[in-house]
DNA sequence: CACGCTTGGTGTCGAGTCGATACTAATATT
DNA sequence: AATATTAGTATCGACTCGACACCAAGCGTG
């Protein structure tokens, strides 16, 4: 077995582990990624496509999974002006509580020392970087970390959509982002 | 975003990008798992409760699974003399096949050098065995590894269960490890 | 401007996961 | 011998998931 395999091993159990422990509400898996990927994504990427793209599921399947959310009122729906085919998914309160919440095995990660977690989130982030450019698929990357993205003193702007954004989206996950 | 919750976000994406990559043949994430799983377990680890255990499910739904994967050709059903209850299911040429793919992910996680692979086995490695202990689980580790490893120039034998071992199950996974 | 192509979202189908629960049979315990 | 525990299974309901078909909205080119 080489340290590869190995390491592959222990991420899918790791990822197997989480899911069965973040459970306990009426939410499953695949319900609670969307909700976490809701709770980090901006408001330009909050549609079925993209939350679908972001979890390496199919539009079809993603588009089920938020209708449940939204039976079970954790997300709410707004159809864009802009393009009338295109949805918005946004967390409700509770859906916020939800996405919120600490994982367990966010606390057991911490208690690696502050380095160790430098390079263990250096490494993977390398690993998955490297699969997403083989598959063509999008980095999904903060929008100030993007080649479009401006910032001045006190506010900030989007130079693909010519849109103005709050400081705070700058942190938020963009489907549209370019690394600089 | 800390560093932990963005390395859990990691793990479990990549989990993801790896399960929807893994695909091809007519199996699914789960059933795939217990292939490898079965793959590298040895003789008395091959229970579905021994599968359910270490991947985080239940005994009925592994169950299902491997009856499922009974009906497609890649395992075999063989029940103990010893404890009529007990079944064992071990793979068959078409499941060592897929079982022993190497998937795109390991070969990412090869381009990085060496060194930063150890470090990446080693870091999750402490994060699942803290996990593990929190919940009650047991390790999992190799045979070779076990306090009741006993090993002579040219046999092993297995103290716990007072049975004489192959030399490569020395390399296999037992459920009834205790780290030495 | 009208034609077609593409895109975004949804509905449906079938196989299967998954937890919960309830059950059987075999083994342990007392 | 009676009881408890353990291993595996069947069944139920909610849901994932890929595949496919479908529709409506936007785009692109002649």
């Amino acid at each position: 077995m080489t340290h590869a395999a190995h390491i592959r091993a222990l991420i899918n159990r790791l990822s197997r582990l989480d899911a069965s422990e973040t459970w306990g509400d009426d939410l499953n898996p695949a319900q609670i990624s969307a909700l976490e990927y809701l709770l980090r994504a901006n408001r330009f990427s909050r549609a079925p496509s993209h939350v679908a793209e972001y979890l390496g599921t199919t539009r079809g399947t993603m588009s089920q999974t938020l209708k449940a959310l939204m039976r079970k009122g954790y997300v709410s729906e707004t159809r864009s002006d802009a393009d009338r085919r295109s949805i918005r998914y946004d967390l409700t309160v509770a859906g916020q509580a939800v996405a919120g919440r600490t994982a367990a095995l966010v606390e057991a990660i911490e208690t690696l020392p502050f380095e160790r977690q430098a390079e263990l989130s250096e490494a993977l982030s390398t690993v998955l970087t490297s699969r997403l450019a083989a598959r063509g698929g999008r980095a999904f990357g903060l929008c100030c970390g993007c080649a479009y993205h401006r910032r001045t003193e006190d506010s900030a702007f989007c130079a693909l959509l010519s849109l103005p954004l709050s400081l705070e989206e700058g942190d938020q996950i963009c489907h549209e982002q370019v690394a600089a």
